[in-house]
DNA sequence: TGGTTGATACTATAGACAGCATGTC
DNA sequence: CTATAGTATCAACCA
């Protein structure tokens, strides 16, 4: 079945009903979502089925699952990257599987990651014949299409559990789609008018604006006019919420800063800079009612349904970074963002507006998101990078061994089904030919991955990551610096580049650094890989990310003093250490077979990137409970190992971590590992992994490309 | 003279998924 | 391809 529903009208019940009933016949199922946000709380709600014996599990990237653990499990939830990250895995577990929901299927007409839905999807329907498919999704003009692909029944509702109002506001008075209107009083300007209006009614409203610089700015102005509004009960509560944002004992965050001067005004912000902890709050709190007003970025239109009575969309144009210019946003994500007005139980009605400053602007509102359709969903396999990576790995699983298998295959693909598949021929010949150039394919047929390209696929390394990872080893020797490594990473495709602030002298010190920075695994202008590596611009971004990361693994320096010398809020610097952690460990593994010594500095870099620490925190960072912050705390007490905490007193840890509780689950777990693995061992336990068994492990003195393609000639080990 | 206001030019721009293998609790 | 908020700079203006 499609289910083409409006956001928010409780159609993932639709999908537990699916879910539950398979499960009690014996079938399994996997919820498949497109955040982990999303899967966590799908999860949660699904947890509640328990007490029928149905057994659910969660599993994304971030918490990793055996097939051990997933044995008796009914109901599975997982990001579409987990599921094809299980399918090119050969989980047992996948091939019992009866039904799939897809959830917010539209997204497959994301670029980046709308193919991979798409595949995955495509093989578990040409894997498991009557296979049962619940795909949710936005309401699209093409949904019928999406429906015939799948071979499901097509069902379309416009059912919402709060009447939703659409208009846009102009001019002092709103026109609603219904033809009605609506005076608003004037309370300064436009949108105080417009937020104002609905607090005194009681409801609360939610902004989106187009940039983060905006979400901030906006949301100071209108606590400026929010605050003197609240009661003084409110007032005091806020103070309380200021504080409690910031969690326990966390590091302070610009973020966190900036929230505390706004949130006692009732208003707050919501954007990328903010850590994952750190808006989690901000919408608990919009949730229970105590912010009045948040101004958001699109973060919040894709993420959890946060719905408030007035939904106001401020802008509707976006600055593409590809094309350089300012593009009109879909009318699919203006609708997600309009969707969510309407509190169920609290809202009696939902108003979504848009605003126009002149009469033609609330035309063109009009006609392009509030009469019209959305855009169709379309396939984005043609896309070139896209297509090398899911080529890659179709071989590399075995699903495809020959042309005609592979024809077939991308035939059965929504692409192949809206699209011609004959469209796809000349890219298609373009991926191949480049993953054989690069040694991830066998040339010539049958279609066989070399053992190295089925290693990167097994990594979920894109293909472009997997080569200048490999060329980077290839040059790295045992004195080459972290610096070194995290440059050579972050030129790759899977670790996006910060952006490099002009009218900062930051441009010409990087540019300098890259001059003097002899010992660069690989440089720009490398003549065999310019092809894979950025422009320069770009590059000078990457070298920033690097040196951004290297900062962080510093724990002498405050995380607030980061983010300003970068300019980087802690939500950005989060996203590039966890996949940071994820590409150097990948690294590590790749070299764990001929440069043991390398591997080794590798491990040990991950761990260092993922806590933020100094080599000689490594050994305190492993207890739990003790990161970056309070190992440094402890190590500048002069405990530097586990040995000296253990001839510690627990009352003098606990005065110099400030809490009893933490102190006794150190000493719990110093004794417990005493008499047990040394130190090293310790360090390692539990994430280092990939401590090679293959005892030759020197340095080869042999050139890069025959150390590899003794990689490559060893016996394949796909199945 | 010092300070405010206003015209003008210039700059920067949303978001976020993924791993293998082994040991420990 | 369909832009604009935020900010810096400098001139005009006012007390």
């Amino acid at each position: 079945m499609v289910l083409a529903c409006p956001t928010s009208s409780g159609k993932s019940l639709v999908a537990y009903g699916a879910l539950v009933t398979a499960a009690l016949a014996g079938r399994k199922g996997i919820y498949i979502v497109p955040l982990r946000a999303l899967a966590s709380e799908k999860y949660q709600e699904l947890k509640a089925f328990e007490s029928l014996g149905i057994k659910t599990a969660l599993t994304m990237g971030e918490r990793d699952i055996s097939s051990k653990d997933l044995e008796g499990v009914d109901i599975l939830v997982a990001t579409s990257e987990k599921t094809d990250s299980l399918l090119r895995h050969r989980s047992p577990w996948m091939e019992t599987v009866g039904v799939v929901v897809a959830d917010e299927v539209h997204l497959m007409r994301d670029p980046q990651r709308g193919p991979t839905l798409e595949v995955t999807l495509t093989r578990l329907q040409r894997r498991h014949r009557g296979l049962q498919v619940v795909a949710l999704s936005a309401t699209v003009q093409n949904s019928v299409a999406l429906a015939k692909w799948l071979g499901a029944e097509h069902i379309r509702s416009d059912f919402r559990p709060v009447p939703l109002r659409q208009g846009v506001y102009r001019e002092g008075e709103i026109t609603f789609t219904d033809g009605g209107h609506r005076q608003i009083a004037e309370y300064g300007e436009v949108l105080e008018s417009l937020v104002c209006d609905i607090l005194k009614e009681g409801g609360q409203a939610l902004v989106f604006v187009n940039s983060r610089k905006s979400s901030v700015t906006l949301a100071t102005r209108l606590g400026k006019s929010v605050g003197p509004l609240l009661s003084p009960s409110e007032r005091d509560d806020l103070v309380g919420l200021s504080k409690e944002l910031g969690g326990d004992h966390e590091e302070e965050t610009e973020g966190l800063r900036q929230l505390s001067s706004i949130v006692p005004r009732g208003v707050a912000f919501h954007n990328a800079s903010l850590t994952n902890e750190e808006r989690g709050r901000v919408e608990g709190a919009f949730r229970m009612g105590r912010l009045k007003c948040l101004v958001a970025t699109t973060t919040l239109a894709m993420g959890l349904n946060l719905p408030a009575r007035r939904v106001i969309v401020r802008d509707t144009t976006r600055y593409d970074d590809s094309m350089g210019i300012s593009v009109k946003v879909p009318a699919l994500e203006v609708h997600q963002m309009l969707g969510r007005a309407g509190r169920p139980r609290y809202d009696p009605y939902g108003e979504a507006l848009l605003l126009a400053k002149s009469e033609d602007e609330e035309e063109d509102h009009f006609a392009r998101y509030l009469t019209s359709p959305p855009e169709d969903v379309e396939s984005q396999l043609g896309n070139a990078s896209v297509l090398r990576t899911h080529l890659l790995a179709l071989v590399a699983s075995g699903e495809v061994t020959t042309e005609r298998e592979l024809q077939g295959f991308l035939e059965s693909t929504f692409y192949g089904h809206t699209l011609s598949f004959r469209d796809l021929r000349g890219e298609l010949l373009q991926a191949r030919a480049f993953l054989e150039r690069w040694g991830l394919l066998e040339r010539g047929s049958p279609l066989r991955a070399s053992p190295f390209g089925k290693l990167a696929s097994d990594l979920y390394l894109d293909p472009v990551t997997a080569v200048l990872m490999r060329r980077a080893l290839g040059r790295a020797r045992s004195h080459t610096s972290p610096f070194a490594f995290l440059a050579a990473l972050a030129v790759t495709p899977d670790l996006l580049p910060l952006g490099v602030r002009s009218g900062t002298d930051e441009q010409g010190m990087l540019a300098r650094y890259a001059a003097e920075e002899k010992d660069l695994l690989l440089p720009p202008e490398e003549p065999e890989i310019v092809d894979l590596l950025p422009p320069f611009d770009g590059f000078l971004g990457s070298l920033k990310t690097a040196a951004l990361l290297e900062a962080w693994m510093d724990d002498r320096r405050k995380l607030l003093e980061i983010s300003e010398a970068f300019g980087v809020g802690a939500g950005d610097l989060r996203t590039r250490v966890e996949r940071a952690e994820w590409l150097l460990s990948s690294m590590a593994f790749l070299a764990s077979r001929e440069r043991r010594e390398v591997a080794k500095q590798l491990d040990e870099l991950s761990v260092r990137v993922r806590y933020g620490v100094r080599s000689e925190l490594l050994e305190l960072v492993s207890l739990r409970g003790i990161g970056r912050v309070r190992g440094r705390v402890l190590y500048e007490e002069g405990w530097r190992d586990l040995e000296a905490l253990g001839g510690a007193g627990e009352g003098a840890i606990a005065r110099a971590l400030g809490s009893p509780a933490i102190a006794r689950s150190v000493m719990e777990q110093v004794r417990r590992r005493k008499g047990g693995p040394g130190p090293e061992s310790t360090v390692a336990a539990g994430r280092g992994g990939s401590s090679p068994s293959d005892p030759s492990g020197a340095p080869s003195p042999e050139g890069p490309a025959t150390r590899w393609s003794r990689l490559d000639e060893e016996p394949s080990s796909s199945p």
